[in-house]
DNA sequence: CCGGACAGAATTGTCAACAATTTTGTTCAA
DNA sequence: TTGAACAAAATTGTTGACAATTCTGTCCGG
């Protein structure tokens, strides 16, 4: 069990719950639909059960746990149907992202993502899946962020948060990384072209790709 | 001042306050950057300031309140730019409704689409603004449902929730029926031919006209 | 006349106790 | 043995009071 965290004076006590407790679940400390109860949780961050409370109905709404009245909390599970209307949704998201992206980025930032790409090949040439995955998550996390979309932004964050599970499954499948590798440099090579219409297609199909690799 | 609410026995205090504060703030009945003081929330509700308070921090996560540490909550007032931003993740978003509808709605629901045109043009025809403008909402909504895309259904909820108070400034604008009019019968006629792709484009070149009319 | 320090008011944040609800385990009769 | 009724335990929902923070208006020195 983990040690009770500091008292951490000048956070505030629920927003110190809601950390805590969204950490816990993102890096999946939380067992899948491990019910969570108020009382413990509170005495697990130190912070008292209406703190806990604040956070659970914030979680709620992130789509991270799910609630029942008069029957508590437990983390939410994301089954494979659900991951693919998330990834639907993605697809369309990212690729008007990507589009504002190629219209609107500096040549500065266009050179990050060219830096991304190369460091993405290497890591594939060198077979490390996990640098990949890494590196993968943050081309995303820029195309978003150049697109200057901040609407679009809030959404995407809210639907990757709940599909946490699914990715490590995902990035660790053999043969995955080299067929995603390609998507992921046509992706950046439209915006680098500053071609809208072939960036949004590019990240589309890509997320297809994502949805037919979900499926099994 | 609104006579307090019933206690509303079955249902639970937090909701039954949420529900009622959601109400209040989509009717237009608090004034844009109000503020919501908990206290007389609570009074208002006829429930405790814990509940008042659990129904901020949801609406706060819809967007429809804005809350600022130890300063209180108001109803969040919607930039011009945040409304773009907003309409084109619908433009996305519903893009992709509407080519899953075409795919998959049933020729029932087909007809129904048919029917809400039929009627849309008769209000134009008519010049009643208002009317048209809630079929138009209504539209929206059945092409959502139809589209059987639940995450996407929940966001555009959300978002659209948001526009409340820019969707009346729209719909009274003149000549702004008849040019709307087309495009949506287009949506329909594409939905009903089958065409995903024809749905997906008829929906995003409606919402761009959209956005252009809400620059002015 | 002006600006900063300060006290008071208003408001939000936190807490611990209590009430209501659901679940679980037990008993007893058929 | 099975099933329903019932009691006990666990858990969530609610309440009112208290603490901390921010805002507002006043007073005093310059």
């Amino acid at each position: 069990m983990p040690k009770e965290a500091r008292p951490s004076t000048g956070e505030q006590a629920r927003q110190h719950a809601l950390a805590q407790l969204r950490q816990a679940i993102l890096r999946g400390e939380m067992a899948p639909a491990q019910r969570l109860v108020e009382n413990e949780l509170a005495e697990q961050f130190g912070v008292t059960r209406a703190s806990v409370r604040a956070a659970l109905i914030e979680l709620e709404s992130e789509g991270l746990v799910e609630r029942i009245r008069n029957r508590g909390s437990r983390v939410r599970v994301v089954t494979v149907e659900e991951a693919v209307a998330i990834t639907e949704c993605r697809m369309v998201l990212e690729g008007l992202c990507a589009g504002k992206a190629a219209r609107e980025a500096s040549d500065e930032q266009l050179d990050q993502l060219l830096a991304l790409g190369e460091a993405m090949s290497k890591a594939v040439a060198d077979g490390e899946p996990v640098t990949y995955s890494d590196l993968n998550h943050e081309l995303h996390a820029r195309i978003r962020e150049f697109s200057g979309q901040q609407v679009a932004v809030e959404l995407l964050e809210r639907l990757n948060a709940q599909l946490v599970r699914h990715r490590f499954q995902l990035a660790l499948r053999p043969g995955r990384p080299q067929k995603s590798l390609s998507e992921h440099l046509a992706m950046i090579e439209a915006i680098r072209a500053r071609d809208p219409r072939a960036a949004e297609e590019a990240v589309r199909s890509h997320l297809a790709g994502v949805i037919d690799a979900l499926r099994e």
